[in-house]
DNA sequence: TGTTTGACGGACA
DNA sequence: CTGTCCGCCAAAC
């Protein structure tokens, strides 16, 4: 089958998608597991056109100071604490629960 | 084809 | 600790 050229927007869905379940990554992780260096502003972006009914795990993916950074951040930190990740002042240890590929 | 945008990152005060 | 500023660069407009 022929590789087409795949979007970057593909890339980060499936860089995402293999984020273990009860582990978190940084937008800046994605872009650069991706292929894409200083790309995590693109991620953001992405992640905003998410459908609802996407199967992607995007509340697994924080800013670097392990700090929810969206519109729903209330919603992301339950889903988050329904995995196992504990968030201490609207806060996640990366250092704990950051994910190490 | 040019300009603006932005779920970021990091440095600095 | 909080807030501000600038750099990055594809996508959106």
């Amino acid at each position: 089958m022929v590789e087409t050229t795949k979007t970057s927007q593909d890339r980060i869905w499936q860089v995402i998608h293999q984020i273990p379940h009860g582990k978190v990554a940084t937008y800046g992780q994605v872009a650069l597991l991706a292929g894409m260096p200083s790309h995590a502003r693109l991620v953001g972006r992405i992640l905003s056109q998410l459908p609802s009914e996407t199967k992607l795990p995007w509340h697994r993916v924080l800013n670097s100071q392990g700090r929810i950074t969206n519109p729903g951040r209330e919603r992301q930190q339950s889903r988050l604490e329904a995995e196992g990740v504990t968030l201490i002042n609207g806060r996640v240890s990366l250092k704990v629960y950051g994910w190490e590929p």
